[in-house]
DNA sequence: CCGCCCTTGTGTACGATGTCCACATTCGGG
DNA sequence: CCCGAATGTGGACATCGTACACAAGGGCGG
């Protein structure tokens, strides 16, 4: 029940009781505030009062920690990008509707990308897991995945005529490009730094520029 | 003068010569096959044939090593964009060239990324240093980095009026988001495992979508 | 209610890695 | 020719991921 003198909750039980969640949780806080190379695992079992090998109990390797890790950050960006949609304001026309939703999809991304740097690294610049977007473990409240909410909001296009559908199969891979890689230009690349309004306004244009060239 | 036992080349001459450059090949050969985390210093120095330490008096610290490499790659990301442009048909046109000759720069980028993604990954993977990416270290054989090699294609979309002047400004991060945000999608994301000429497809079908939107 | 066993956490240990320090060797300029 | 600056060596250390053997204890059959 007593502290050891550093800041780790010990516990008085031998088991733990749920491990393999605190992990993930000690680790989400690391990746946070250092991406994806910040999530060692002897930080993240002290974080959970356990000694290191613990881990090995509820993960394979460092590596299995981290694509669980990596799935929980994806699940946060589409309940960014969930929030965004759901902060529009009521519109009765369904084609604004429809071309504002698909909007918030990708101003959602930015945003998480900006507000949660850490994060934002660790869902996606971890090599292989990119690949997993479309796991349920990294849906979001509304239990879709990043991937999913851009699907339907392209759908949505569709629906209102704002899209050709012959333009859509394979148009999310289109969207996605564009607003990764912006995403990407923010936080690593040349365009980092940019105050928030002109990163906003960046995001914007990309978006422009994929609604005129789907 | 005689080998270790293993394959790496002893030298006779206490001093080196050019180690710099040799210690920069030999990472250069390890991120080609393993991308950035694969150049290890250790491994680095004992392909070089010199003890770990010798790389601190070239140096700092392995970012350092890292960012020589990250730039070395650049630059041949560089020479790729540089190949593709030179090997396009002769053409009297010059509103086609404009269009080629820009076609061509995300053309090299997806081409780099596909045939070299372990030095793509260490180009631009590695955080930060996509910032450097005007830097001259970064130039191909015409001295010109990647950057420039795109605001020049983008310039010359301009002269030939393919692109309204008023569009003109920021472009290059519009289209370098959307071939980046591909490229990745290629090597670490959801398209990876994509045929060749699959990919040849979508890097156009992403180009199309630029021109159309930029 | 009891004893067994499978799950979960502990202790110790090892090899690899980045980096620091003191020392050895060599080259170039006075 | 000789001395100091530049360059490479050797040894050491903390930290990291991970393997192996062991301890604790909760749940299940009897």
């Amino acid at each position: 029940m007593a502290a050891t003198g550093n800041g780790k909750p010990k516990r008085d039980t031998y088991r733990h009781g749920d491990l393999r969640n605190a992990l993930i949780e000690a680790a989400l806080e690391l990746a946070r505030q250092g991406g994806p190379e910040a999530v060692v695992l002897r930080a993240v079992t002290r974080q959970a009062g356990v000694v290191p090998n613990a881990a090995y109990r509820h993960f394979g390797d460092r590596g299995a920690l981290l694509h669980a890790v990596s799935q929980a950050a994806m699940a946060q960006v589409a309940r960014t990008m969930e929030a965004e949609q759901a902060a529009l304001p009521p519109t009765a026309d369904p084609v604004a509707a429809a071309r504002a939703c698909f909007r918030a999809v990708g101003t959602g991304y930015f945003r998480f990308a900006q507000e949660e740097p850490g994060l934002f690294r660790t869902a996606f610049h971890v090599p292989g897991d990119m690949a997993h977007a479309a796991d349920d473990t990294a849906a979001g409240v509304s239990g879709k995945t990043p991937f999913e909410l851009l699907g339907e909001a392209l759908d949505g296009l569709v629906d209102a005529g704002l899209l050709a559908e012959d333009r859509r199969p394979g148009a999310e891979f289109l969207a996605w490009s564009a607003v990764h890689g912006l995403a990407v230009l923010l936080i690593d690349g040349p365009l980092r730094g940019l105050l928030p309004s002109q990163a906003h306004e960046a995001g914007q244009h990309v978006i422009d520029m994929i609604e005129r060239g789907i």
